[in-house]
DNA sequence: TTTTTTGTTGATTGACGAGTCAATAAAAAA
DNA sequence: TTTTTTATTGACTCGTCAATCAACAAAAAA
């Protein structure tokens, strides 16, 4: 029955459960044979074809951040003044996607590695960087003095607001966060000096 | 050998401990056999006292919680208007002792099982009411129509910017954090019609 | 003094889980 | 057709760990 060509067919299944099964559990708790049942497999196999669970998290973890850039791009692409751009970079990090309950694990539980996996904080890294490069490209125009500060701002509040939003009780509704913030851009607009 | 009135003591050992060896671990991660060694007993006894490892963690994180509670009103008492009763709050969550390893790792991890575990849901919510309603207090006689918005963002900031502080790579200041916090407020204040 | 309460641990149980390996099977290359 | 490469798994090893228990010790109450 072996088909050839089954590598990334096998491994895109075992991320994939990995992020469904990290998001039930709520933390990296789960077990390379649950991961493997969910992905209909053998655990010998999730082995083989990844080595350990911890590759196999960040090949998930690495997924995530993925799609999540993928979103992202999309956003920027259908915006096209400065303003709407980061605007539309704030509404990706509260769309609907980013509050499914795997989603929200995945990140808890990226911040936590981040601590004691140096790929994990790699790639963390990576995320923090190209939030900030977007944000402060799109404020040069807008506020050439200030967009390294404002950019720094506006992205503690994403991910802060984001924090509390999905451990918050109440039902989460990502355009409060995004106007909240955008209130905090628009008072550092309205406090330009008038000829900048 | 056995002194009476052993029992505060050894749990006053043991939430120590455990908070230790979760910022060694950087995780949950850690077995009670370590946590009663550290607390220098045996792992019977830490069972004996708190009946289970889940009731260990949450002890942790309430100590945690009320050490931090304990700072803010420190900081709080020494201030009398209400921009520095702010500021102080701000000051507070970037101590030096909020960016020690071991808190960096109880909140994450806190966060991660706030997911899960009711009565850490609940201790978050707690943290969460009291920042917000000590920011709403204070912003009332400044901004008495945007309390709650800047108490909202205030409070994202607080959280959002330690997340990239303490996961950063470069050494942590927390002074640079507030200012750029009380930026935002300044801001706001400045935006302000005259008589308010 | 006897009994009860409080403190304490070593040893054990029972379960679970990561990673390995030998073996099987089919496709592709030789 | 033989050989090599790729796919796949059941069974097993070795380790770990949470939780329990029986037993011992000392202080306090009776």
């Amino acid at each position: 029955m072996p088909k050839l060509g089954m590598e990334p067919i096998r491994r895109a299944a075992l991320v994939e459960a990995t992020i469904h099964e990290i998001g039930e559990a709520g933390s990296l708790d789960v077990t390379v044979s649950q991961i493997a049942r969910r992905a209909g497999m053998s655990s010998a196999l999730a082995h083989h074809y990844f080595g350990g669970k911890e590759q196999i998290f960040l090949a998930a973890m690495r997924h995530t951040l993925t799609v999540y850039a993928a979103e992202v791009r999309g956003a920027l692409a259908m915006s096209d003044t400065p303003e709407d751009r980061i605007e539309a970079i704030i509404r990706a990090g509260f769309s609907h996607t980013n509050f499914r309950r795997e989603v929200i694990a995945a990140w808890l539980n990226f911040y936590v590695l981040a601590q004691t996996s140096n790929e994990a904080r790699r790639l963390l890294s990576v995320y923090q960087r190209r939030l900030h490069a977007n944000l402060v490209f799109n404020l040069r125009p807008l506020l050439p003095d200030r967009a390294e500060d404002v950019a720094r701002i506006i992205a503690g509040l994403i991910d802060g607001i984001y924090l509390r939003e999905a451990l918050g009780t109440h039902e989460t509704n990502g355009d409060d966060a995004s106007k909240l913030i955008m209130q905090v851009l628009r008072r550092e607009l309205d406090a330009r000096p008038c000829q900048p």
